[in-house]
RNA sequence: GGGAUCUUAGCUCAGCUGGGAGAGCAUCUGCCUUACAAGCAGAGGGUCAUAGGUUCGAGCCCUAUAGGUCCCACCA
């Protein structure tokens, strides 16, 4: 034993060491092998603006667990790595540099923008994928791989060519969201609702006469939260079964100031019991109006500029910023004894997700993807099972989406992304999609043809990702082998955007799911459970954690201490305590290891084992089932929380314990060395379930105990062994165990202090609990500060005057000389006997009822009945104790 | 408006298909016992939101109520 650990655990130093040898050692890279069965998982691309956040350390994390679980036990294991371009949050990024040298995107010109991005990718697009690195991810880095690439790429022209082809994508003016501030449309799950504190302008417009004079004491009245909007009115609507309005129907108004002659429409639309009943219709700039625009054939008036000010269809107000002409419509109409009132009132207004500016409905020209077909057998898949949403409840949110889905804008006004490859004839504007840019028109022959100028919704690539990184359109043998993947975890913030897309582009491309399960994780949140954002300044920094506390540490805090798909609160507090378990691990190990030191262990010989190490050796073995079971169900959390107790309490604070007498023991060569060889193996198994968890420290360990192997990460992940259950073993042990800790609790109950050695006497009847309280002797003095342990099969030659522990198979006996107080010790054997007469109350009366009788399980009432005879027992013992002592 | 979810110890949360309430932190009492004070041993602390129901049996299943969080819809 050449090598030892470091005296205390540091994390810092060994993690990167450690990683840069996975890494040397390739230990992270898959190839196709159909002798193994694979396990893949392909990466949520982060964005290359993106630093790590939590969200990312807990979604990697999870990642990282379910890959080296699988790949230990021999799974061909594919983690897929790589990142996201992430169109419009690269392109804002960009702006403000070049708004920072004065100078604007339009300036620059896009090739030189585009170069620009390209040059900001290379310097910091590398940035999350070193901190990934960190975090001891074991991402396959060889195959990663950007949405932007040359394969990434022609994917997405690949699907979009044949999406069009078959008329799933189409270019039509429709109602989209437009962010003024970014310039570009945005999809439906991009805006994001927002409670705002408005007004509702009441107004009323004008009748025109039948002679086609405009009233002056005939009006209609509504409100609106939008007034400016009336610039592009061409309708006002009243619901057709509404008795108060329905006769008007057909009549015309005069719309003020733009005077421009509208009709009354009847739609049922108009919800007769909000306001007033009446609403006006603005096609142009807003989706329901819009569609009663297209019911009725109202005529389209947009009335504004893409920078959200009012363009010429505005008048006299052309050039205002929407508010501004808000406020001088408000106060023309006011002048003019339109305007009833204003009244208060709160309402929701759609914002941009990414820079929350108040988002304007217009009609544009946009490229949509016809999702009514699409989502079809994707909603199918989750509904037979064939995909698995873990949480079930995902589901729900799953199918809310699937049902009301609306076709997806996909065409962005932005320079940064994939390039829509249509193409438009100069001479007779004929469209073409085509892979290539065609050489001339195949409808008039025109040699000059442009290019569509928008690029693809970002997540449009995205959805591709599954199958795009396994080399899709090509029919790669990586395809063949690794699609479809196994396992996708995700945070149900994206379940929309990402998860739904890439089910659907899944089978419409490969004609199979994406994946097998989808895992979802919640958010991290601070310990006052705010979201962790950049303006509240509350984000904790995971490179700092790991830098102070380790990358082990963390990603225990990280999977601990909450049901799946739940939100997280982040402390301190379960950092620090996690940390100490891996301080203990290491200890527990380097106590191992001393003991070690210089010995040749050999694989104990039939009858060498004692009990206890059976014992434990038990204990390992129905962990491992348990864990693997877990992971299995992808409880990652329970599994490990298993591993942690068995760690800390069985192992280190109990087994240790009870085997140290024997390490130090010389005389007896073949006791030590089973105590030895099982210390050794059951740390060994109990790293290795600890392994996914906390790669670091367990490879040090693993490597430092033995030199012969090459890493933790490659071996074998334990199994189960039916010939390690030693059931009687197991029972023997909890009964000394029992008996110790009654020993200490009477102890301290009692104030006597650890230096104070006194005898024990233990008084059985039951032959197997002589012979292990015989065989466990040697426990008594380390773990309960006995100085003679006396096992005899009565009672005699015991004092009266000493302190007894009931427990369920024995009596046991302390005489503590001068220091008992007699009166203490009743009070103490009281308080037990009412314990007992409540257990005994509430055994006897389900064990009476008939009803439980004739209805529970067998197993259940056996259970019962066995419990009842143990407190029986234990409660004739604590009877005769009571009268020796009330006597005495 | 629709839906999801939560309410369990002082705090933060576990509790898998119903069968005697758990963890971490905090608190209190002893211990520097030669792996670990980032530790060891012991203790206190809960009508599992409320009210009903199903059941031999409910923290868990059902219904209603109250309060919190979130998602979707968008009534102008």
């Amino acid at each position: 034993m050449g090598k030892e650990l470091s005296k205390t655990y540091d994390p810092q130093g060994m993690e990167d060491r450690i990683y840069k040898k996975w890494l040397d050692k390739k230990y992270f890279h898959a190839e196709a092998d159909e002798s193994k069965t694979p396990f893949t998982i392909v990466i949520p691309p982060p964005n290359i603006t993106g630093q790590l956040h939590m969200g990312h350390a807990l979604d990697n994390t999870m990642q990282d667990i379910l890959i080296r679980y699988k790949r230990m036990q021999g799974y061909n294991a594919l983690w897929q790595p790589g990142t996201d371009h992430a169109s419009i949050a690269t392109e804002v990024k960009i702006i403000e540099t070049l708004k920072k040298e004065g100078v604007a995107k339009e300036d620059l010109g896009r090739e030189k923008f585009l170069e620009r991005a390209w040059e900001w990718k290379k310097e910091y697009g590398g940035r999350i994928v070193e901190q990934l690195k960190k975090l001891g991810s074991s991402c396959d880095w060889e195959r990663e791989r950007f949405t932007m690439d040359e394969g990434c790429n022609k994917a997405v022209t690949e699907v979009f060519t044949k999406l069009y082809d078959k008329g799933l994508i189409y270019k039509g003016s429709r109602i989209i969201n437009w962010c003024p501030v970014c310039n570009t449309s945005i999809s439906d799950a991009e805006v994001e609702y927002e409670e705002q504190a408005g007004h509702f302008w009441h107004i009323k417009y004008p009748f025109i006469n039948e002679d086609g004079s405009v009233s002056d004491k005939d009006f209609i009245e509504f409100a609106t939260t939008r007034p400016e909007t009336m610039l592009g009115d061409t309708a006002v609507a009243v619901n057709p079964e509404d008795e108060r309005y329905k006769h008007l129907i057909g009549k015309k108004l005069m719309l003020p100031i733009v005077n421009r002659e509208l009709p009354i429409i009847g739609d049922s639309y108009v919800d007769m019991e909000f306001g007033t009943g009446v609403v006006k219709i603005t096609p142009g700039h807003d989706p329901n109006d819009f569609e009663v625009g297209v019911r009725h054939n109202l005529p389209i008036i947009n009335i504004m500029n893409d920078d959200a000010t009012i363009n010429e269809n505005g008048g006299k107000f052309c050039k205002m910023d929407r508010y501004e002409a808000r406020d001088a419509i408000v106060k023309e109409l006011d002048s003019m004894g339109l305007l009833v009132g204003i009244e208060e009132h709160v309402h929701n207004v759609g914002t941009h997700d990414r820079c929350k500016t108040t988002i304007e409905p217009m009609v544009k020209k946009q490229w949509f993807v016809k999702m009514d077909e699409l989502i079809k057998p994707a909603e199918e898949a989750v509904k037979k099972g064939d995909i698995k949403l873990i949480p079930k409840r995902m589901e729900k949110t799953y199918y809310n989406w699937t049902g009301n889905i609306r076709d997806w804008c996909i065409s962005r006004q932005l320079w940064w992304g994939h390039r829509i490859p249509a193409y438009y004839c100069d001479d007779c504007n004929e469209t073409v999609v085509a892979k290539e840019k065609p050489c001339k028109c195949p409808k008039c022959g025109g040699s000059s043809l442009t290019q569509d100028p928008d690029t693809l919704d970002t997540w449009f690539s995205s959805a591709l990702w599954p199958f795009s990184t396994l080399g899709w359109p090509e029919k790669t043998r990586d395809l063949e082998y690794f699609y479809p993947t196994d396992v996708l975890v995700t945070g149900y913030d994206i379940i929309f955007f990402w998860v739904i897309r890439m089910i659907f582009s899944g089978y419409e491309q490969m004609g199979e799911k994406p994946f097998k399960t989808v895992l979802f994780h919640g958010l991290v949140r601070d310990s006052q459970g705010r979201k962790m954002s950049k303006s509240l300044g509350n984000g904790i920094d995971p490179l700092e954690i790991i830098n102070d506390y380790g990358a082990d540490a963390l990603r225990l805090t990280l999977i601990t201490g909450n049901a799946p798909g739940n939100d997280m609160r982040f402390y301190y507090e379960r950092l620090e305590s996690n940390r100490n378990f891996a301080n203990k691990v290491w200890n527990a190990s380097r106590f191992i290891m001393m003991n070690m030191e210089g010995k040749e262990l050999y694989e104990p010989k039939a009858g060498e084992l004692l009990p206890v190490d059976k014992w434990i050796i038990s204990k390992l073995n129905n962990v491992v089932k348990e864990v693997t079971e877990n992971l299995d169900k992808f409880e990652l959390g329970i599994a490990v929380s298993k591993v942690y107790d068995f760690i800390w309490d069985e192992f280190c604070d109990w087994y240790i314990e009870m085997v140290k007498p024997r390490l130090y023991n010389t005389d007896d060569q073949i006791s030590q060395n089973a105590a030895l060889y099982t210390l050794k193996t059951v740390l060994i198994d109990a790293l290795k379930l600890l392994h996914p968890y906390m790669p670091f420290i367990t490879e040090e360990i693993f490597c430092t105990l033995q030199e012969e192997e090459e890493s933790i990460m490659i071996s074998k992940w334990p199994e189960y062994r039916e010939d390690r259950n030693y059931e009687s073993d197991e029972r023997m042990i909890e009964i000394i165990k029992e008996a110790v800790r009654g020993i200490r609790n009477v102890r301290t109950t009692m104030n006597v202090p650890l230096s104070r050695k006194a005898k024990v006497f233990v008084v059985s009847e039951n032959k197997d609990v002589l012979r292990a309280f015989e065989e466990g002797k040697l426990f008594f003095s380390s773990l309960a500060s006995a100085s003679e342990l006396i096992v005899k099969s009565d009672r005699e030659g015991i004092g009266e005057d000493a302190v007894s522990v009931v427990i369920a198979d024995a009596n046991i006996y302390i005489p503590f000389d001068e220091l008992v107080d007699i009166k203490q010790e009743i009070e103490r054997l009281k308080k037990e006997e009412s314990r007992l007469a409540g257990e005994l109350k509430r055994s006897n009366s389900m064990l009476n009822n008939e009803k439980f009788l004739s209805k529970a399980p067998k197993e259940k009432i056996l259970e019962e009945k066995e419990k009842l005879s143990k407190y029986e027992q234990m409660m004739t013992q604590v009877k005769e104790r009571l009268s020796q002592l009330t006597k005495a």
